[in-house]
DNA sequence: GACAATCTCAAACGTTTGTTTAATATCAAT
DNA sequence: ATTGATATTAAACAAACGTTTGAGATTGTC
């Protein structure tokens, strides 16, 4: 008699492991077969539950953006009435968080970074879609922040600026990113807040710059 | 009598092809067969040029690094008695010139790219090298730009800042970026100036209210 | 032209891969 | 207890892959 590796159901055990392979060596260079033996089930597994890799590698990019949806609408606090300086400390918050949410295994933020380089065409109109709502409420932001003498080229660059920010964090932390370990910030609770507090200042300065000119 | 497909040599022809080829769709899905293929070359060629498809990798990377770090030195400027304002738009400019330089196929600076992701061990210790001395010599820049009261810390975030403005425009034009082709800014030289402009400004805008504090 | 070194070629080899098969086990409902 | 749907298993399959082989072509040198 062998021993269950966990209670979850074997679907369950096949995405999480997945996922942790995926994220660490990449969708091409996990067989299946360590796959099933991570999860503690037999190398058919795959195919009967979910048809086969490739449709297993759909599946857990699906169970990853669904948590993160949910968890983190990046849109949530721009319908109230704070500052749009308030809202877009809000914004950049989210983004880091997506990535570094410190009650979730990190397998998943990596993963989905991965998919910035090759991203799956499943995932393409998911991601394409958020992105356009979340970049027209930065850009609205930035227009409020820096008053109305400011063109759309501009506006778009400090667009850039924001995300860019923000992404920097994202990419030292992915594992093979050529950064000693030591060099790297631990991302916990304190040093996002930190961090987040760092952009929207060095942001507002450099957007009200822009429109002194 | 079959046509040849350049008059380079067979080993060069088999280094750009495989080149393309990685940078198009990465390192494990492209086969040894597509290389040869494409370089107009028989399959045993590899093999017989470069012992294994691995130490093809690293002759492509080899090729790759070799002609930006004579070409991009990104350190050339320090030396001179500029204002640190100037030296360090001279980083900036160059940091950008090593992805986009319009006088070198794109997938040089695509696969470097993929580099950050998943590193080569043996790229490993030249990129971070580089990475050390190009750290150090930025954090300079910024104390010489913000006077004397910055605490490290400090340094650190606008550090972050600067190479992550930097990051934005490389990773947006990354193949498959989920960003509609029509939104990608054309990465020219007259853009690459205006871009590089703006970062400076931005970040001088930050550095400047960090240490008024 | 003869020789040796270098290079190219078609064919085949041995593995690894994702996938399928058919038999067996599990379990709820009747 | 029997049945039928669902799930798991060991074994095998076919295709694709990186690599090797041995024979032939090409080239440079004397």
């Amino acid at each position: 008699m062998t021993e269950k590796i966990s209670d979850k159901s074997t679907s369950e055990r096949l995405i999480e492991a997945a996922g942790v392979l995926f994220a660490q060596k990449g969708f091409a260079n996990t067989t299946v077969r360590d796959i099933c033996d991570a999860a503690g089930a037999n190398v058919a597994a795959v195919n009967y539950h979910f048809g086969d890799k490739e449709k297993l590698h759909e599946a857990v990019l699906n169970y990853i953006v669904e948590g993160i949806k949910t968890k983190f609408p990046v849109n949530v606090s721009l319908g109230s009435d704070d500052p749009p300086g308030e809202k877009l400390r809000n914004m950049i918050r989210f983004f880091l968080l997506r990535r570094f949410d410190p009650d979730r295994p990190d397998w998943q933020g990596i993963l989905l970074i991965e998919q910035f380089m090759t991203v799956h065409p499943k995932l393409v109109d998911v991601i394409r879609e958020e992105r356009a709502a979340n970049v027209d409420a930065i850009r609205i932001l930035i227009k409020q922040i820096a008053g109305k003498d400011i063109d759309d080229e501009a506006v778009d660059l400090c667009l850039g600026s924001i995300v860019g920010q923000c992404l920097f964090y994202i990419l030292m932390h992915a594992p093979h990113a050529p950064i000693p370990e030591e060099e790297k910030i631990e991302m916990n609770h304190e040093n996002i807040e930190k961090i987040t507090d760092h952009i929207l200042n060095f942001t507002l300065a450099g957007i009200k710059s822009k429109c002194e000119k």
